[in-house]
Parts: structure tokens; sequence; C-alpha cells
DNA sequence: CGGCCTAGTGTGAGCGCTCACAGATTGGCT
DNA sequence: AGCCAATCTGTGAGCGCTCACACTAGGCCG
């Protein structure tokens, strides 16, 4: 490792503390600073011993190389831009993180800018903010309803994609299926509750996934004969969770209850609680996101899980297949298939062939530590 | 806003798609490329009707700032670069979050570079990651013993500052008050619990908040003279929480547990549920971290509350500090106060005289949705 | 009325790198 | 020996910006 300080103090005795440069290196390595150049990105058409003489040069003098002087010249940052919310939600911090992970493998960094709402205004803040960087793509995670129009014409040329939301525009898109992950657990909770009538509390009505999650949920009881009931509205959080809880619990007719998300669904827990509904005895709950806490819930939460990690590969593969690759690369409409993950609260107790395709009774790996996340359930194929 | 379409064709007809530069602003306004420089930055010594066609100019190109360029010459990226764990954990993620939300706020960009552990190897990489970049400052989420002694002699020059772990050294940091948190928590539990012993599950032994919660809770029972039970080792996960749940619930003599995050006090909750141990009648149980969901678990529990955005301004404020003001500005150790949250699982039921200081059982605010957060909870003063 | 200050503007160099091309060296064939 | 191709290496320009400095014009003083 460098032993050598910063700067050089040999040959012409300049007494800059600046870091050593391509130069320094080429003159230590007596050769040209081109061919240091060459080690550090073709590696071909440079002669091993040559290329060893270079390498050790570099090490030597602890030389790191400029990259702003590279992205002038080459006019690429190796930057994506992210333009998100200011969610500490679950699913939107999930995929965030995934897609700086997925972004660092791929060897560009990630700049987000945070907006506080979807109005255009912000948005074309946001997009100036990250031009300064500049970025060579975007991720937009745009889980609101109408996003993708706003922004349309605001960029020309720039590689985009949209996450959790966009649709029926021709440019690239990753989500999870949202409609077959509410169809999958719709499907479940009528089975289950022997075909009564499943209620739903939604997301806000202005959220991409909170609507499939309806169009879904609406579909499966479609499909079976069952009259939709008319959905509860929630905002996401615990507290229009248990509001929504409170509601079911004064009605007697209520068998079973899709919530739109987990915190939610929690909420509604607590309000069934203190209503003194025991479920799964009387009504049968499900969620949506599951969450790592989900397997914990009382009782344990049968819920959906999606796959933000991949979404966050698909994101940025799309960015670099456009910026890499030609033409129309990465362009299409990626669709991942959620998980149905079936624990205690959706299980009706009585006819106990219930237990099915490796869903337990949570937690079900006992006192060990570690994630709650059991392998359990059914991967659903991607209907569209 | 900008309606001519990038590059020029006007003048020389010069056909390259190339973003409009200085010098196409320059000659729009007719004015030097050095003119169009001082609009940008200084502001000063230009006269008025000059700086007006400049800026016109520049609209109309729709001219962007080549930030690779000015980054090049004054040697400063703007950016700072962020070393964290891959923590989808609660705490970690608001404080990424809120240190994001900061720089933007400040007019720097953040760079994140996420690590799987701690060892140096990994943390070489990191910073060779960064240093590509090039950073101009760095922020350490460092909650592992050790991480700041282990990366002292890397940097050199380069300004840093430690969140949520680092003490001792005479570098930058910034925390959150675990001891004092910790301690209010466990005085709070003695209170309610009439003076019997306040069990608590840790967190990982090498994680400094563990650590220093442990130590709030130590000498809370200190002072008030009575013994410390051996604490029960947890992970931060659930299900360890479920253990040591489990645990406890087949001892009889326990009163009252402090478990070191909201999470782990899910699990336990969860098993004394399935034990049949009724909080708070049997057991007074507090976490500590406040996660949204806190509210609504059953029973709503009682937990200490972290200023995270805090956390973040600080932490890009010190580094501003490092790298524009001159000399030790900056350096300083800032501790933030954190905030107990009484609810009900730590409130003994009997002695009604329990309801203090706004404390309430929640969910306090019944229906309404929203954050679950009541302004409920006491300042604690930084003791240190 | 020439010298000097100040406000406003222009000129040229150069940051560290990559690109396009030119030059040097080698080896294999006639 | 001579020549061509293939392989390796060097040269110089220039990316878009900021910095240091030079210059001009006008106002004020001696």
């Amino acid at each position: 490792m460098s032993t050598v300080p910063v700067g050089r103090s040999d040959e012409d005795g300049a007494s800059a503390v600046r870091p050593p440069n391509m130069r320094d290196v080429a003159r230590r390595a007596g050769v040209s600073h081109q061919t240091v150049s060459r080690v550090l990105n073709d590696a071909s058409a440079v002669r091993s011993d040559t290329r060893d003489r270079v390498l050790s040069a570099i090490e030597e003098l602890g030389y790191r190389r400029n990259s702003a002087a590279r992205a002038l010249v080459t006019r690429r940052s190796r930057t994506f831009g992210v333009i998100t919310m200011p969610a500490t939600l679950y699913g939107p911090a999930s995929t965030l993180h995934a897609i700086e992970l997925a972004a660092q493998e791929a060897g560009y960094f990630v700049r987000v800018a945070t907006i506080s709402g979807f109005e255009r205004h912000a948005l074309t803040e946001a997009l100036r903010w990250l031009e300064e960087g500049p970025v060579e793509g975007l991720v937009v995670l745009a889980p609101l309803l109408g996003t993708a129009a706003k922004l349309g014409e605001l960029w020309e040329e720039m590689p985009v994609v949209f996450v959790e939301g966009a649709t029926s525009t021709g440019l690239a898109s990753v989500s999870v299926d949202q409609v077959a992950g509410a169809r999958a657990v719709t499907e479940h909770l009528l089975e289950q509750g022997a075909g009564a009538p499943v209620w739903h509390v939604t997301g806000p009505a202005d959220w991409v996934e909170a609507q499939q999650r309806v169009v879904g949920w609406r579909s499966a009881l479609a499909d079976a004969g069952v009259r939709a009931p008319d959905p509860l509205p929630g905002t996401w959080s615990p507290s229009s969770g248990y509001a929504a809880g409170l509601d079911l619990a004064r009605r007697g007719d209520v068998r079973s209850v899709f919530v739109a998300n987990d915190r939610m669904a929690l909420g509604l827990l607590r309000a069934f609680a203190e209503a003194g509904v025991r479920v799964p005895e009387d009504i049968l709950v499900a969620g949506y996101d599951d969450v790592p806490e989900a397997a914990f819930y009382s009782p344990p939460l049968t819920s959906v899980r999606q796959d933000f990690a991949g979404v966050g590969r698909h994101s940025i593969g799309s960015l670099v297949d456009q910026v890499e690759g030609a033409g129309t690369a990465g362009r299409g409409a990626a669709v991942l298939p959620p998980t149905l993950v079936v624990r205690q609260s959706s299980l009706a107790p009585v006819p106990r062939r219930a237990r099915r395709s490796g869903a337990g009774w949570a937690p079900d790996e006992g006192v060990t530590p570690g994630r709650p996340r059991p392998p359990a359930g059914h991967d659903l194929a991607t209907p569209s």
C-alpha cells in the first residue's frame, strides 16, 4: 500500500501538495502519459512488463485517477440520478437501497434528489439539480399516478427508467406485479374464508401501487363470482389502518380483510384486538409488503413479498443497457412476480388442511435469531 | 424556459450535438467567457445590464454549467461520501436519508458506498471507490466498535465526521445520547415497577449504541441501588427478541424489561402473548427507537425517540464547516438528546397516577389518519 | 492636465485526462 | 537484404471551466 505521501518531491522539486497525476506516473515508469492511460483503460496493447512498471509506479505514488478530468473529456459522469420522495416507508427505502447497491456493482455512482411532492415545479427543480451533475441516466421512483406524463417532455435523449409506477408510456419501467400479488392474496382469503367476501383497505388513491392492488382484488372477486364490498380508504399509515379496523369491527358480517400494506394491517390488528375481534378465528387478515416484522405481529401476518433487490438490479440494468447498448436496448417494461407468504392471520383454524406449501405459523424459526423470513410461499407467474 | 434545443446551429454552423458551453453563451451575449463565469459565480463586479444580457443568453440557450470542468479546475467536487452498512434497519436508513436531505440543502451531492462489513479490507475498498469521485469529506456511519480506530490512519487531511459510534478520537462526531436515553427509560420502568429490577435485552455486543444503552441501563439501576440482572443478548432482530421473551416468560420473577430496540421488543411482545404473559399487567416493557409502528404494537410500546434529521443536519454541518471554515471548525462532538415516549406497555395499571406529562395510551390520536406520533415525551438534557 | 484609483471587462494559460493519429519497433515473409 | 503488417508507444490537441493578470474607461485629486 502507499507509503509515499501524495505529491512529488523528486525530480523537479515542485513543492506543490497536489496529488500525483498521470504525467507523474508516466515519468516514474519511464513511459508516456498515454501508456499510463492505456494501462488504466484498455489493458490491451501494452506489453506486460511495461504494464507492470506502470502499475508499480501507480502503487508507489498512490496515484488515483482524477474522475473530473476524465468526465470532462469523455462527457461521461458514470453517475445515475434518482428522483425520489422523502419516504421512510419500507418499500421505497428498500428499493432505493437496492438501486444504490446495484449501481455500485455496475460501477456507477448514484445521486439522489429528494423532492417533497410530484408537482411539476418540484420535478423541474430536481432535474436541474441532477443535471448539474451531470447524470447519464435517471431512475424515477414515481409511485404516484401521472408522474410519467408530467415528466414526459422534460428530458430529451436522457435515458430514464420508471420504477413502481409507470405504465403505458413507451419508456422503460420496472415494477412488481401488484395486480398478481393482490389477486393471489385475495384468492387465498376467498379459499380460507369459504367464499365469503374479502374486504379491502386501500392505499392512497393517487398511488399506482394502491390502485393496482385494488384492481387485482376486484378481479379475483369477480372471477369467483363474489360481489366486492366498498373498499375502505387508507393512507399507508398504521393509524389509517386502525381507523379502518374500527369500522370493520363494528360491522358483524366481515369474514376477511386484505389490507394494502403491512403497516396499515398492524393498525387494523390493533383495532381488532381492542374491539375483541379475534384473528383469524373471527376475521382473516392479510397485508402486503412482507416487512421483516410481519412474522411477529399478533398474530403473524400473511403478506406478499416483493423482490426489491430485483427491482434495483433491473432498474440499473436497464439504464446501463440504454447508456452503453445501442438502440432500443433496455427499453422494455420489466414486471417482477411477487410471492405470497402465508402466516397465521389468514388461516382458518377449523379445517386444518390449511397448512399448505410450506407456510407456517410464524415465528416459524422458533427461537433462532436472524431474519424471520421463511422460504415459504408460492411464486406467482407473471401474467402479462 | 428553454425552447431552443441543445447545441448550437446558428453562427458558425457547427453541427455538433454537444450542449452549449460558456463560450456559446458569451458569444450570444456579446461578452467574454470570463464575464459569463463572473455572472455565474461572483455576481459582483458585473454591470447589471451586462448581467441581464448574460442571464437571458443562458436562458435562451438552455445552458447548464459543466460541473466536471468546474471540478477539474477548482479541485472541488461539492460531493461528500457516506460509508454505510447494507442496513435496512430503521435507524441507519433514517439517518442516511436525513444526511442526503441535509446535504442537498447545503448544496452538496452525496455519494454512498455500502460495505458489507467493517473489516479493514472492505473499508479500504469503499474509500477507494469514494476517492475516485473524488469526495471532499466523509460521513462514516460507523455503528460498530472500533471502526474509527481502524480507519484512523487511512485518510490524511480528509474532513470526516463519525455518526453514531465514534468516541474518544479527536475527530468530529455526531450522535444521540444513548446513555441518557437508556437511563431515562430505565428510571421510568423502575418507577412504574415500584423499584423492581429492570431486565435488559441488548443489541449486538459490537455495536456502540448497544453498548451505551447497556451502560445507561446499568447506571440507572446502580443509582437506584438495584442489582442489575444478567442482560439477555439480542441481535436487533425480532426473532432474537422473541427468544429473549420466551426466556423471560419462563422465569416468574420478572416485573419489567427494557429492550434495546423496538423490533426486538415486538418479538418479545409476541413471545409474551403466546406464553400468556400480560403487558403491562404482568410485565412492563419498553423499547428504543420509536419506530412509527410502535404506537400500534400490542400493547402500544413505550420507546425512546431519536432525532435522526438532527443527526443528518449536524453531520453535514460539521463537514461544511471543516471544508469551508478555517482551522478547527466543526471538529467537536455533537451529542443530541433523545426523547422518552411513554405508552401503554410500560404503565403500571393499578396506581392510575401513571398518566403523566402528556403520555397517553396510544393510539392516542384515535382514528385520525396521519403520523401516529404524539408530541408527548420529556426532553432529556444532555449530561455530557 | 497628467497621474492614480476603481469598476468593469477581456486574454491566455492550464487543470488532468482521452482521443486521433503519428512514429517506432518487431517479426515473418519474399 | 528488403518490405509489409502487426504490435507497441509517443505526440499534440482540446474537453469547459477558473484563475491570474492585463487592459480600458471614467472620476477624482494634486
